[in-house]
DNA sequence: TACTATCTGGTACAGCGTACGAGAGGTGCG
DNA sequence: CGCACCTCTCGTACGCTGTACCAGATAGTA
């Protein structure tokens, strides 16, 4: 049963509870559901938690993380604001479902025998599922991350490093590193997208000699201090690190000098040039 | 002088002008302190920017990232809480001050010839500056992030690659690597640690046997989906891969395959047993 | 004295999350 | 049938937020 994994939240940490319905919902749910098939819904059920949490991430991917609000997402379901609280304890555990849905999103591959290139597929799928939705990155900072989805994940990770004698240790210590590295990327790659979004959006109501200008009195003023000498060859070369372009090259740059640094050390020959 | 170099922000990014005076604040902000000299303050300044910034710092270290709103920071100065957006655009150009600010907290090392050495102290500090101020990881979330401060590490940290022939950017790559790896770890850590103390609180909450019956619950059901193998060994082991100990050496783990990759890709030969 | 620039802060407003509780619709029992 | 009881919807209201607007205080210049 499919349905079955879904509800392997763990314990605690799913919801901070404000009242009594929090524990019912999490801890005890599926308690719940044993009545509620009992008692079935009488109504067909106008709403569902699936639903409110499928709105929530489409308003979040059409308008941004500011427009997650509780009425916005009523208004998309034609349903009263306070309604989506018999399903949701709160905000903040809406937003946990949201994460863990996004999760799921795409599929991390069988165990291929290549422990690199699982691990690199699984990068990839990490970094294009963040990217699809931006917001996530403002809702994560902070909050506890593990909901069912994130667990089939972790052991799916896991899985690669099966025959190659590692400990569990090992194998944990690198399942996170990889995960750790690819949120670094994006968290950093989103905020780049972010700026260049609102430079262009600053520079559309300028001259373009005001523009010039501008740009040229702050690379002056970097040369005249004298104290940044990289970074003024940076800019009257006129190279971009966080160009588009050489973005996704950066990311498998680092990616790649991680895994040569587990390979070494797990005493699998690094491939020379790979990619 | 060193105030010179302080306002050295990158224009447009610095803050989303709500108003002109984001322009006078940030773009033009030297020739306001030129005009400012003619006509000196008059009141002794009895409120100032970097006396906000700090003022929200400390509350945002003392009390959390939502206790930082306009009207507890003013009141924190025993000021008005409008009088604040004299010297600020926006809660949102005060929150990229804070996070520049911390910025400067922790001293970079001068180049002491060992690149792989100052990469290390580098990434350690910045590790120490993130757990300082964990509120950091709740601002960060997709925001413009060049201030002064961030410029001048990243001069700093490019310095650290002068002698070994690297073409810029190389430099560039290897620099961004680390600090990508860096936010990725602390982000890591900051959830960690917020859910453990989500969770102290909630166990405080139950008896003894309450706590046992819902996390054998728990770890019961994971096993007997049968498609955990790895997560159920885990979990029977009793190993908590976010404990606390582990979490320095795995931080250390994780950067020195990092570092490990990045010393073979520049031909340097990676020092075999560092720590 | 009058004028102007700089700075303070009170009032007010729209929008947020959500506590509370009334009520609508359905089931099961008498 | 009536009646109790659960499941679910949602209007109202409250305290909180960021901040627009504007009236004033203060000090330097003319």
């Amino acid at each position: 049963m499919d349905a079955e994994d879904e509800d392997l939240w763990v314990p605690f940490l799913a919801a901070r509870p404000r009242d009594r319905r929090a524990e019912r919902l999490r801890v005890h749910l599926r308690e719940d559901e044993r009545r509620a098939q009992r008692h079935p819904p009488r109504r067909a059920a106008a709403l569902s938690r699936d639903q409110i949490v499928a709105a929530a991430i489409m308003v979040a991917d059409a308008e941004g993380a500011d427009a997650v609000t509780m009425r916005r997402i009523a208004r998309e379901l034609n349903a009263g604001t306070m309604s989506l609280y018999w399903h949701v304890v709160s905000k903040e555990e809406l937003l946990d479902l949201m994460l863990d849905a996004v999760q799921g999103d795409r599929e991390t591959p069988e165990p291929s025998g290549d422990w690199r290139r699982d691990v690199q597929d699984v990068a990839r799928a990490m970094r294009g599922s963040l990217h699809e939705h931006p917001w996530m990155m403002d809702f994560i900072g902070g909050r506890p991350p593990v909901g069912p989805k994130s667990l089939r994940n972790v052991e799916r990770m896991l899985g690669y490093f099966d025959g190659l004698g590692l400990d569990m240790r090992m194998a944990i210590d690198i399942s996170t590193t990889v995960g750790t590295y690819v949120m670094g990327a994006v968290l950093r790659e989103v905020q780049e997208h972010n700026s260049e979004t609102f430079m262009e959006q600053t520079l559309a109501e300028l001259t373009e000699a005001e523009r010039e200008k501008v740009i040229g009195e702050f690379t002056e003023r970097v040369r005249a201090t004298g104290r940044y000498p990289h970074l003024a060859e940076l800019m009257s070369a006129g190279y971009d690190p966080d160009a588009a372009e050489t973005r996704d090259s950066r990311f498998e740059f680092g990616l790649d000098c991680l895994l040569d640094g587990i390979a070494a050390r797990i005493g699998d020959h690094p491939s020379p040039g790979s990619r």
